[in-house]
This record gives C-alpha cells, structure tokens and sequence, in this order.
DNA sequence: CTGAAAGCGCTTACAG
DNA sequence: CTGAAAGCGCTTACAG
C-alpha cells in the first residue's frame, strides 16, 4: 500500500496525499476529507524508509550501551527517553555487550541515514576504528568521556567523587582499602582509579589493592570480592557500581564476616538496588536521569546546528551514607 | 558521498560498484581493487535506507519491552541478541514503560518498514489498537501471551508455575498466603493470579490478599509489602517477579520482622538478583535465554515464510528452593 | 563480466 | 489550492 494507491483512490495527486500526511500545507476540506477517508479505508502506513532517505531526517537517535542490564544505564536511558520524546524525537536502544562486532553493526544505523545523532554510554577511547565510523555524525558520550576533545560529553568529575569515597573510608578508620573496579578501557573507571589511589598516597596508606571485575554485574563483584578475601583481605572496599558493591556484600556474607564491623563497603551511582539490599550502601549517587537529559540536550542542538561547539558539561554528584559504612 | 560518486572515482557504473558491495556476481579483479580503493578513499558508507527501501529486507528485529529494567527481562533480550545475531539479524530495543503513545510510536517502526518483524514482551490483549498496527507482520510475543490464536508465542505455563508455589508454601505449613501481583492487563498476571487462587481454594485457605505493584521495581514491592504488612498481615508471600520479592524482603526487615520465620517469601524468574539478596530467594527458574532464542526461531521462520503456521510453545521452569521459605 | 535504465515510496520546489 | 516531475541512493533484471 503506497501513497500512489491512496492517491488513486482518493482521485487527488500523491503531492495531496503527501500534504494531508504532513499536514501541511492548505489542502481543500472536501479533498482532505477524501483523502483521509482512503487511509482510512486502505489502512495505509507510510513508508518511513522512504520519507527518510526523501527528508534525509529520521528524528531518531540512536542510544549505544554496553550493559542495558546495568540499573545506572537503566535510568539514564529513562532520563534519555523522556527528553527526547519531549522533543519529538524517539529512541532506538542498542545493546552492545562491548562488543566490536556489535558495537560496528549498531554504528552502521548512523552511518547509514537510519538516526540522525548517537549517544554513547561505552568505552570508545581505545576503539579508534568506532570513533572512525561515527565520523563527524552528531555525537554525544554520556556518563564517559573521549580523549579528544571534539566530542561532547556529560558526567561527573569521577575523581573528585572517588576521592570524597576513599577519604571518608580513612576518616572513619580504615585503613586497607580495596578497589573493585570496570575495566580499564573505560575512561571513567581509570579516572575513579586516580582518585583512589591518590588518596591512598596523600594518606600514607600502603594497602592498595585493586580487582577487576567482569562486568557490572553483581556476580561479576562477588567474584571479585572472594579474590580480595583470599589473601590480605582489605577492611573497606570501594566498588565503582552499586552492582558489584551488591556482589561483594554477599561475598562477604558468605564468607562469614560482618559489614561493616570487619568490612566496610560503599558503591557507585545511587541506584535503587543500593537502598535494596542489606545492609544498605553507602554510594554516590549521580544524578543519572539528568545526566541522560543533557546528554539529549547536547545532542539534538548538535543536529540543528551542525557546528555547535563541542561542551562537556559536569553534573553534581552527591555522597549518601548508609549502614554499610 | 553515494554510490553514484564512488562509480565516478573509480570509473565504472553503479551497478559494478552496487556487485562489489553486495559481493556478489563476479567482478573483474581489477575493478573490484579500484571501486574498493575509492570506497575506501572517500570513506564510504552505504546508506541503508535506500537499500532497504529497494530489497524491501533490513534484517533487523524490533524488541519491544514495557521495562528493560527488569533483569528478567534484560536476559531474555540477550537470548533474543545471541539468536539473531547468529541469524545475521540485528535487534532493535524500544522500551514502551507501558505507555500508547510510545509504544505506537515503536511500532511505526514496523509497519514503516524499518524493521521486518517484531517480537513483543508487552502487554497487548488490552489494547486492540496496537494489535491492529502491527496487523498482519512477523509477530512473537515472548513471556507473555496473546489471547487469539493468530500470534505466536513463547513462554511457560505460569498457572502450572505459580500453583506449585503456593502448593509448597501451603504444604511448608503456611496458612495465611498473599500474593503481590503485577497489573493485570498482563496475561501472564492473570494466570499466575488464577493458579494462586486455585491452590488456595484446593486447600481450603480462607486468607486470600493480593496486593497489585505499580510496576516491577523494588520499591514497588516495597511498597505492595508495607501494605499487606499495614493490617491482616500474611505468613507468606508470593510475588510474581523477584525485583517485588526484593522488595518485599526490605519491607518485612524494616518491619523488623524474619524471613522465612515469620514470613516466607517466593519470587519469580530465577534472576542474578534473587541470590545477590538476603536471604537468598526461592524462586521460579526461567529459561530466559531459551526463551528469547525461541522467540527469534519463530519469527525468522515466520519471516522467511509468510503462511508458516502459528506456535504456542511452552518452556520447561523450575522451583528453586533457598532460605527465603 | 558490465552498463543503462527502471523503480522502491516518498517530498518538494515549480508552475499554474 | 493542486499536479507533473525530479530526485533521495540504492538494487536488479535485461541486454550485450
């Protein structure tokens, strides 16, 4: 069913149909009228493809996650979602598991007209090929930053709030802090590392021992924490997800021990699963809906106005304390 | 930069150039070295909407969810991602938050023929409307059922589930059982609802309390729980998704009451959370992955052939008992 | 093995 | 207010 059938039907020309499908324009009642009653009858759906590559404007953008399963992103992409519908436009998801073959598959929806902007919530600075695909597209990274300075960004200053966890897990006595952090490829987790460890260094403490998790899952931070409990277990941990921080209570449960009598634990981000589980976490808490706001924001200015310059904008963050410390 | 320009750069015409980017027929060597030498020059990117407007094919799914935050919901998505991605299919996420508007917005998707098939783990038996827009397209439905035939889908038998819950709650001397149930304009809710009445009824149990969340959040279930715990308060609850459960489990603490001494709680999923909580869940176990991996088997067939006849398929669950009951 | 040409379903100046 | 026509960027018989 093609706009020409309705035309037919109608007996007005395509160029009718495609003014009452645009609403545009003055049409004639008596012609609208016609015109509307053959969708109706016909229950003709436009070709979006086809309007697309016409318009060269799909109001679609594209939201590129490592881990959809991860309840930060979870809520960024809800604060995502609702700015860009308030805008009109809507949101395509793509999960790509950090992986290259996905991540270039889901990259080709830019290069190839489907979107008209991407917003990046993975780790691109050590992939130059991705950043290479995305071009000059419009393109925003949210909740981690590029290295160059040519792509907008929003998050928080990931040191600053690093340093205010360790700090307070040394004001309150400990003084074996571990770290259980995401792979380094992110720039955000190099960046909590640095505020770690210049903590540590600023205080003299000695123990300093990092794990690496998997993932951001909770299982992926009870393995972690088992490792650190192993040998030298530390008195506080640190963990850059309320996810893992999750894993590593139960690890610790497991394993016999009190939190936070023999081990402290704070977490990253603020998400629910932090008041949810027991004992509650200590966290930072990220304003993530407004972080997926702005990140909108950012965007769609870059697609009115192609050269916009390039801003990375630093959202508030705030530590929660809870019976986890 | 398009197609048209590459055959200029690099002397032929569209069409060999169309051939070495389909690599299909057989070019002249020397003319596939020279279109791929401007391709690469020019840093060429097909644009995808034309050619799908053309071949009428995209290979891409559209997945739409009412909650990616779900975590059962986010497994059964990467059993959908792993199945098509095998298939050379990619997926697209739409998340609806149950809303019409967008979840008729994702669906223009489909019948703009963006996407060539969709697969559903929505409510819809509510909402004739959109079953009409999504009209006579490659449909499943996953984790969730339709009520006419016409549709595919792919799930358990939650009667058969969810009376087994309750039957081992009432055989572990449980008397006073409520159940914290989802909005029943999902079919799933209703028939979990029915298998839990049906037991209690079998049994002679006079209590019968459902408590409906406003969502699958764990502070919906939070929520549900404070409620039943407000007056008349049950000795076992049973809630249909373990993000409630979760939920549920922080409301009785807080009420300083013991899980399972003086309340038992079963969730529903088998997902990372009901074992990252304390105490760890009892719970129904889901094939998740199997699931979505179905889910895409279906469609792709239904896609490859039109008139493929339509599937209810049932997957196996399982009871996994923890210390919650 | 290759190219000219038609056509996918739209939108949009342009002329009337 | 309306229609004929060009064109978005591809693919694919068809003829050679």
């Amino acid at each position: 069913m093609s706009i020409q059938k309705i035309a037919k039907l109608a007996g007005v020309s395509v160029a009718t149909v495609s003014r009452v499908l645009n609403n545009s324009d003055s049409v004639k009642a008596k012609n609208r009228e016609r015109v509307l009653q053959a969708i109706k009858e016909s229950n003709y759906q436009p070709n979006l493809l086809a309007r697309q590559l016409r318009t060269a404007r799909s109001y679609m953008i594209l939201v590129m996650v490592s881990n959809i399963a991860n309840p930060f992103c979870g809520e960024v992409v809800k604060g995502i979602e609702e700015e860009a519908e308030k805008n009109g436009y809507r949101i395509l998801l793509c999960n790509s598991g950090s992986d290259l073959q996905r991540s270039r598959s889901g990259l080709s929806l830019l290069s190839g007209k489907i979107v008209d902007g991407i917003i990046t919530m993975d780790a691109f600075s050590k992939l130059p090929e991705l950043s290479a695909l995305i071009g000059t597209a419009p393109w925003v990274q949210c909740a981690e930053y590029a290295d160059s300075g040519t792509v907008s960004c929003v998050g928080i200053n990931d040191v600053d709030a690093s340093q205010h966890v360790v700090s307070q897990l040394a004001d309150g006595g400990r003084r074996r802090i571990a770290l259980i952090n995401h792979d380094l490829s992110y720039k955000y987790a190099r960046l909590r590392e640095r505020g770690y460890k210049s903590v540590l260094h600023l205080r003299d403490l000695e123990y300093q021992v990092v794990e690496y998790a998997s993932d951001l899952s909770s299982s992926a931070g009870m393995a972690a924490m088992k490792k650190l409990l192993a040998n030298n277990p530390p008195d506080a941990v640190f963990a850059v997800s309320d996810t893992l921080a999750a894993g590593a209570l139960r690890a610790i449960e497991q394993a016999g021990l009190r939190v936070p009598q023999d081990i402290a634990v704070v977490g990253f981000d603020g998400t629910e699963l932090s008041e949810m589980v027991s004992p509650p976490l200590s966290t930072i808490e990220q304003p993530s809906r407004d972080i997926g706001r702005k990140a909108v924001d950012l965007l769609l200015n870059k697609i009115d106005n192609p050269d916009a310059p390039t801003e990375r904008v630093m959202m508030d963050w705030r530590y929660v304390a809870r019976a986890s410390t």
